[in-house]
RNA sequence: GGCUGGGUAGCUCAGUGGCAGAGCAAGCGGCUCAUAAUCGCUAGGUCGUUGGUUCAAAUCCAACCCCAGCUACCA
């Protein structure tokens, strides 16, 4: 990939009927990471996050509270974004499905299908909980009083029939057996992608893309016999239904680039470079989606990254088992920069991760408290020490020179094939080297025989203290993704201008920034030592919600 | 049931034919620049089980046991 390249990645957009948890941002903090380091590096970067507002759930759990859905969704939308503020999330465009651009394009991609033959109309019939919802045939249980939901047991199913419009996914199964092979990195990790191959090999069915008698929903733009569903006043018939989950959700990704209402910046962001998406939804989006970008004329995505969930002592964390991490009160003990690095470095970006306060709190200690933040610490209170605040420059043969150079090849490479956890152990076998470095040269034994008049101590003091300022400056910025406020206040603090916006465009090219020595030349002042990452006290490290 | 991934130190995991590894947690020692920090050393594993191939198996083969995922319309 080479410099100004655009890239364009997106989340999964939330289900907005509730506070996000811990385990719902995970993938937009991760994504949030991939957008900066490309923003940083000099990628023309766009970077969708949002919220997903179309639903009966929805709509019932608004009525419940006596409000109406749009209400509801904005108290929803309002968390979120509060949350994802406090994650430093910089979103180029928060998307939500409500949007009345979102609608149009919905309603496009829907009659571009229609046009292009691939939705007809047909029967859906399934279980439905009254409770609940559909029920698909195997969440249902059988029991010898008949068919049952398995969450609610005392609540007759019913089984519905309804008329609505169907995609024609099978019209595909050909094209995208022909698309995983073509691009075998389409779909990752691997055995995600073996699976929906797998599936895809099995045989594909259409599915229905409308629902009928719901009043909360994109209207379906449609009428049975073809015609447009849109009255002369502007309204829509209501008898045409609305638009069914994926016809409406998954779209948000071509809205968010500029379909149709913008064919310029359609054409410069479209197709998406990344989708980051749950392992719960791996096969709409890398199956249904190609399939219905296809049916209108449209690129696939280039690639599809399936992470895995979060789990507290080996079970799914979710709203309803209340076994989730707040994301507030993560941010709130560790900082903003520390709940990134931590969730990340913690929860393995390609499979499901088991995670506990603990952990966290024990990783921020030793990763940036001990490690990270101590050795830019005693760095600086050294050189301030022994060389008056005046920053000392790299020396002629820095053995971390060449450590530097292979860990930052592995960084970026984990980092772009979305191994966020391994990235960061590679950029911290740095600290531990830098660490090592400290004790192996005792500069304060090098001090004492410089003050006693030794000149070669004076000038292996200065070369080993440039060698680790150096080390400091380049770790706090490969970085910054993670860490987008840590980076300039270590900067600060080594006497660096941080060249970069909080969003991470604007600056150079961060691997020219990245190279060993590549600020040699130019004299600085450190500032005053400040702990970067406070130490936690254990016990004093409890979540609010405990 | 079928397919896939996994079962390695107290915890999290790396390791695809050549003397069992890392980080964290634990114990001991060193150092004093630093956030009771850091550096070194030690301890700790029948590598899920059983059999097989091989001079040599965590690694390859077979069977079996456990955990997780997928096996169609949930956001």
């Amino acid at each position: 990939m080479s410099l100004a390249d655009r890239y364009y990645i997106t989340t999964a957009i939330a289900y907005a009927n509730n506070r996000p948890g811990l385990h719902t941002l995970f993938e937009v903090i991760g994504a949030d990471v991939i957008a900066r380091w490309h923003r940083m590096k000099g990628d023309d970067t766009r970077f969708l996050t949002g919220t997903d507002e179309h639903s009966v759930n929805i709509a019932q759990r608004a009525a419940e509270l006596g409000k109406a859905p749009m209400e509801f969704a904005n108290e929803n939308v309002a968390l979120f974004r509060a949350a994802e503020d406090a994650l430093l999330i910089s979103p180029d465009r928060f998307i939500r499905t409500t949007d009345p651009d979102h609608v149009r394009t919905a309603q496009e991609m829907v009659r571009r299908a229609y046009a292009n033959g691939d939705i007809y109309l047909g029967t859906y019939e399934g279980w439905y909980c009254p409770a609940e919802g559909f029920k698909t045939a195997s969440d249902v249980v059988e029991t010898p009083n008949g068919s049952q939901c398995p969450n609610h047991p005392t609540v007759p199913l019913q089984w519905l029939s309804e008329h609505n419009w169907f995609f024609r996914l099978s019209a595909y199964q050909e094209r995208l057996e022909r698309h995983f092979e073509d691009h075998p990195d389409f779909a990752r990790p691997d055995y995600r992608r073996n699976e929906m191959l797998g599936f895809i090999r099995g045989g594909l069915e259409d599915f229905s893309i409308s629902r009928a008698g719901a009043d909360w929903g994109i209207p379906f733009p449609i009428m049975p016999d073809g015609s447009s569903s849109q009255r002369p006043d502007g309204s829509w018939d209501p008898a045409a239904g609305k638009i069914y989950v994926w016809y409406d959700a998954l779209i948000n990704y071509v809205t968010g680039a500029g379909f149709p209402d913008d064919p310029a910046a359609f054409a410069h962001w479209w197709p998406a470079d990344l989708h980051v998406i749950g392992k719960d939804i791996a096969r709409f989006h890398t199956i249904y989606w190609p399939a219905m970008l296809w049916s209108a004329g449209l690129e696939a995505p280039r690639h599809v990254w399936i992470h895995g969930f979060l789990l507290a002592q080996g079970e799914r964390m979710s709203k309803s088992l209340g076994n989730f991490l707040d994301p507030i009160d993560v941010v709130k003990t560790l900082g903003a920069d520390g709940a990134r690095y931590v969730t990340l470095r913690e929860v393995a970006f390609d499979k499901d991760t088991d995670v506990s306060w603990d952990s966290f709190v024990r990783r921020y200690n030793a990763d940036l408290a001990n490690d990270f933040g101590n050795l830019l610490n005693r760095t600086i209170s050294m050189a301030n020490r022994y060389f008056d605040g005046e920053r000392p420059a790299v020396g002629p043969e820095a053995g971390l020179a060449g450590v530097w150079a292979d860990t930052l090849a592995v960084y970026g490479d984990r980092l772009e094939g979305c191994l966020l956890h391994d990235a960061l152990r590679a950029l911290w076998d740095v600290v531990g080297a830098a660490n090592r470095l400290v004790e192996a040269e005792q500069p304060w034994t090098l001090a004492k025989a410089m003050k006693a008049g030794d000149e070669a101590a004076g000038v292996r003091l200065r070369a080993v203290l440039g060698d680790l300022v150096e080390a400091c400056r380049l770790i706090a910025l490969a970085a910054a993704p993670f860490m987008p406020t840590a980076a300039p206040r270590a900067l600060a603090q080594l006497g660096y201008e941080y060249p970069y916006g909080p969003d991470g465009n604007g600056g150079p090219a961060l691997l020219d920034e990245l190279r060993w020595g590549g600020h040699a030349g130019q004299a600085g002042r450190l500032m005053t030592a400040e702990p970067l990452f406070p130490r936690l006290e254990t016990e004093a490290a409890t979540p609010a919600a405990g």
